[in-house]
DNA sequence: ATCATTTTGTTTCCTAGTCAACAAAAATGA
DNA sequence: TCATTTTTGTTGACTAGGAAACAAAATGAT
């Protein structure tokens, strides 16, 4: 196997593990509330005037299925919609108190993630991670030229 | 935002950014067949026996899920099923000519995609390589031994 | 100003994958 | 040996998310 595929597979890995042990956690702490759900909480507590349209970018997601993510967060009351006077189309989304409770258990169940993968953080050089950070930046923001060359080439059609 | 997160946050944005990019090709080049179905197909043609039970640890999906996939590729005469005489209750997988066929078709893509990203891995070092490959290695043992971990901590109960 | 195009958000229909329950075979243990 | 437990694969009910079609507002072009 050549390099390239074999650090995609081992992010594919890693992250795979990563949510497969993180899951029973997250389902007895968030009870009720799903992984997508909080991901869409978080991003609306850490960007102002956030809608449909910045969340389903960021996730990579359709705009469908953010729509309907935000309606139940909505109706769960952990977030609240607002528009602004000069656009009638746009609607935005702010945290709730309740929204920004479940927020901090997110982010309390996060460190102890962190704490449990602690030793494996200890063990890496400063070398290694500003390696693996100048790699992974490099690399994300080739892919993003390549997503805005597909879509002007696509567009046209 | 701390390093960690950093990390893990871009693996995870890159990944999502490398099947929003290669789902066009893939699905003009595979028309009919599911991502899914091909990466089943891929395993299966890596691995001897393979099995439902294999391919779902692998991709860390449920059995179920797997079930269907491999019953579909059955269908389509991809794959075939065997059994060996002295375990009449595992059921293994092989391709066939078509399911090969398929896989050429997907390696090939594959290929075109590294071409794509060549400039991205042609500006990276040895080292660089080998520093990311070496902490992909250890934070994936890492979380497999929690896995085990978690895995003892949940059966007794 | 007016008409065409684009953007934004929603809804309906459909599919992929999970969960839970299950049956059959295999492994374990007394 | 026979009974219990575990493993393996399958199914049915359910849910999350994508595709397409849509309406309403905004933007752009003339």
């Amino acid at each position: 196997m050549n390099k390239e595929e074999q650090v995609i597979l081992g992010f594919r890995d890693i992250l795979n593990k990563i949510v497969w042990l993180n899951k029973p956690k997250m389902e007895e702490s968030l009870k009720g509330h799903k992984s997508s759900e909080v991901h869409c909480l978080e991003f609306i507590g850490k960007n102002a005037d956030s809608n449909v349209t910045k969340l389903a970018e960021s996730f990579f997601m359709t705009r469908s299925a953010i729509s309907k993510i935000t309606k139940k967060l909505l109706e769960k009351d952990l977030i609240e919609s607002y528009q602004k006077p000069e656009n009638k189309k746009e609607i935005y989304f702010r945290l709730t108190e309740e929204g920004l409770a479940i927020n901090k258990i997110h982010d309390d169940l996060h460190k102890e993630f962190r704490e449990r993968d602690k030793k494996v953080f200890e063990q890496v050089t400063e070398e290694q991670f500003d390696s693996i950070l100048s790699f992974v930046e490099m690399y994300s923001k080739h892919l993003d030229a390549e997503i805005k060359k597909q879509e002007v080439a696509i567009k046209p059609e």
